[in-house]
RNA sequence: GCCCCUGUAGCUCAGCUGGACAGAGCGGCUGCCUUCUAAGCAGCGGGUCGCAGGUUCGAGUCCUGCCGGGGGCGCCA
């Protein structure tokens, strides 16, 4: 199902080809009063054809045919052409949508296979804020994918690998297994971690033991690989226990760490000088993709294999690529990823495409995203500068919730209630994240985003619990009234935009996947929740003039409700039936 | 020095790939609860869209140059 605008754009194609071929209609809401859309095309062509706009318009008018789709199209002296839609149309569109399961949202032409990179939390370490947009915006658009049709493949490229853990596990020795263990499993990661670093810096003998630790790692000593085995276990276990806090799709089935590619790091370093691509620079082997510079002006190397003949994370990362596209057949890849990463990863693609494993260049995509601020516009820390904990993060935000929800409903026995708060609490910490353009830095406050004013996540959940308290306090099963058989009556203004603003669904989903922008799917809801509140407070729905207008009024509370629902869903918001 | 991102109301953000007078929330001011949840709604006030040029019938949107903020630029990941 497509939106009303791309139907009136096709309505009106024949119209403009016919003065031009290919030339556009421009087709866009408009905000005039009594004025749907509007298409702004015919002033364009004027220009080219060297003819008055209104004239081309009226042309354009004439052959169009607008047949049960518009009510009325007048031409301004400009050239705009401005539609109304037809009131019939609207309600056969608004039925359809309620009785399709999809909401009208179409799935994708062909299904790809779409692997999605995100989260990537590093082994004993502890999860901050850092990871929250990646973990959330990478969900979101796993979700938004699958409702599309595409297959998905989550892909937790975790940090497990590397010269770090002979620190780790020798600190683990000196621990002993059975406390470091308890100590992860606590989720202390950031305790184990700094005293790991502690004994590192501060003894020579610790440092010399770490050395030796790495290798036997490197070489796959039984006996290290069992007790870097157990940092790796006991930290997946508590990146879950977070990711089911969060409420993502996340699950230890997710996880392809860095030390999955170990075995292909030969191969790709094989396969690059087979292409003739590495080359021998200060004793690293290198690949130069062209088009990029050093800070002195010489070409600028993506490192493969270092001089001490270990890999860079260049390599890891080109073996991903290898791999996801080889191995797993993907169509796509997606990286959410900070954008610090655009060169290297814009670099990887590079190689990667000049070595054969990325088909198309357009293939492999960089989700990027800003950063967290705080108040002070700075880095998002505490007090004393240390980075904050995500668990922290997602019990302040439940607990602030709680707060509220207790004021605002305190007739919510206990449990639902601490139920509403998580999804109120967790909602609003997702929904801030998602809601501005992910490319920007954005603010953190825990007022606005908690606030039930505003475009925030409990706005649109109050919303949708609004219109399902109508059903409830009427006792009514909102089943029926999504079956597309009960009349609809589009009289109030607040009505027909509401039902007009419900139809753009699918043009909201499809947008926002087109630049993987979960934010336009939050304006949209936004926009829905708004136009729904206008029309709750001009049409009376159970009170409503007669049974016909209560019937009518229930179906777009149905599907608001609906709409809300799924759009919420899309983004990994839950949503509570009372608030 | 080169490259990438960014600059819109006092604050936080939209602005649908160039369309009609630039929108929303918060904060400020004013109204609205015996009526489906006032966790809400309606209204008022508030912007030379960083600056200067350019392209165009039309520019917040595209191009160039400055200014301010953030980031990246060879063996950390």
């Amino acid at each position: 199902m497509a939106g009303t605008a791309d139907l009136l754009t096709a309505r009106l194609q024949a119209a403009f080809d016919a003065m031009e071929p290919g030339a556009d209609p421009v087709v866009r809401p408009s905000s005039r009063p009594g004025v749907d859309f509007q298409a702004n095309g015919a002033m364009a062509l004027a220009k080219r054809l060297g003819r008055p706009p209104a004239e081309i318009a009226a042309q354009v008018l004439a052959s169009a045919d607008l047949e049960g789709l518009c009510r009325q199209a007048e031409i301004a002296p400009q050239g705009f052409i401005n539609f109304t839609v037809d009131e019939t149309f609207l309600v056969a569109r608004i039925q359809a949508q309620g009785a399709d399961p999809r909401l009208g949202v179409r799935p994708a032409e062909t299904a790809l296979e779409v692997v999605v990179d995100y989260s990537h939390p590093n082994v004993a370490k502890e999860m901050h804020v850092g990871h929250l947009r990646t973990t959330v915006i990478g969900d979101a658009v796993c979700r938004l994918l699958g409702l599309v049709g595409h297959r998905v493949i989550r892909e937790n490229h975790i940090g497990d690998w590397g010269t770090p853990f002979g620190m780790l596990i020798e600190h683990l020795v000196d621990l002993g297994e059975e406390e470091a263990a308890h100590e992860l499993s606590v989720g202390d990661l950031d305790t184990f971690y700094r005293q790991a670093r502690a004994q590192f810096d501060a003894s020579a003998e610790f440092r010399e033991r770490s050395r030796l630790r790495v290798v036997l790692l490197q070489s796959e000593d039984p006996e290290t690989t069992r007790l870097w085995r157990i940092l790796v276990d006991q930290s997946v276990a508590y990146f879950q226990e977070v990711y089911d806090k969060l409420g993502v799709l996340l699950t230890p089935d997710d996880i392809v760490g860095e030390s999955f590619y170990n075995a292909l790091l030969p191969v790709v370093v094989e396969e690059l000088a087979g292409k003739g691509l590495l080359v021998d620079s200060d004793g690293a082997r290198c690949v130069f993709p062209p088009g990029w510079a050093n800070r002195d002006g010489t070409p600028l190397p993506l490192i493969v294999q270092k001089s001490d003949s270990g890999f860079g994370y260049a390599a890891t990362d080109l073996a991903a690529l290898r791999d996801r596209f080889g191995r797993l057949g993907a169509d796509l890849v997606l990286y959410v990823v900070g954008a610090p990463q655009a060169q290297h990863l814009a670099m990887c693609f590079e190689v990667a495409h000049m070595a054969g494993w990325l088909p198309n260049r357009d293939q492999a995509v960089h989700v990027p995203f800003g950063n967290m601020l705080g108040a002070d516009r700075k880095m998002f820390k505490t007090r004393s500068g240390a980075s904050i904990k995500l668990v922290d993060l997602i019990d302040e935000a439940v607990s602030r919730a709680t707060a509220a929800v207790s004021e605002k409903n305190p007739d919510l026995p206990a449990g639902e209630r601490d139920e509403v708060a998580r999804m109120v609490g967790v909602g609003a910490l997702k929904y801030a994240d998602l809601s501005t353009d992910r490319v920007r830095d954005y603010v953190f406050d825990w007022d606005r985003m908690l606030s039930f004013d505003g475009n925030t996540a409990p706005y649109l959940q109050y919303a949708r619990v609004r219109c399902l308290s109508i059903f409830r306090r009427g006792e009514i099963d909102p089943e029926p009234y999504l079956k597309g058989t009960i009349p609809v009556g589009l009289d109030h203004p607040a009505e027909r935009a509401l039902a007009l603003g419900l139809l753009e669904f699918p043009a909201a989903v499809e947008a926002t996947l087109e630049t993987w922008s979960p934010h336009k799917l939050c304006a949209y809801l936004f926009e829905v929740a708004g136009l729904f509140t206008t029309f709750f407070e001009n049409c009376p729905v159970l009170k409503a003039p007669g049974p016909d207008a209560r019937d009518s009024r229930l179906v777009l509370c149905a599907l608001s409700a609906a709409v809300l629902g799924a759009g919420l869903q899309a983004l990994g918001i839950e949503t509570p039936e009372r608030m």
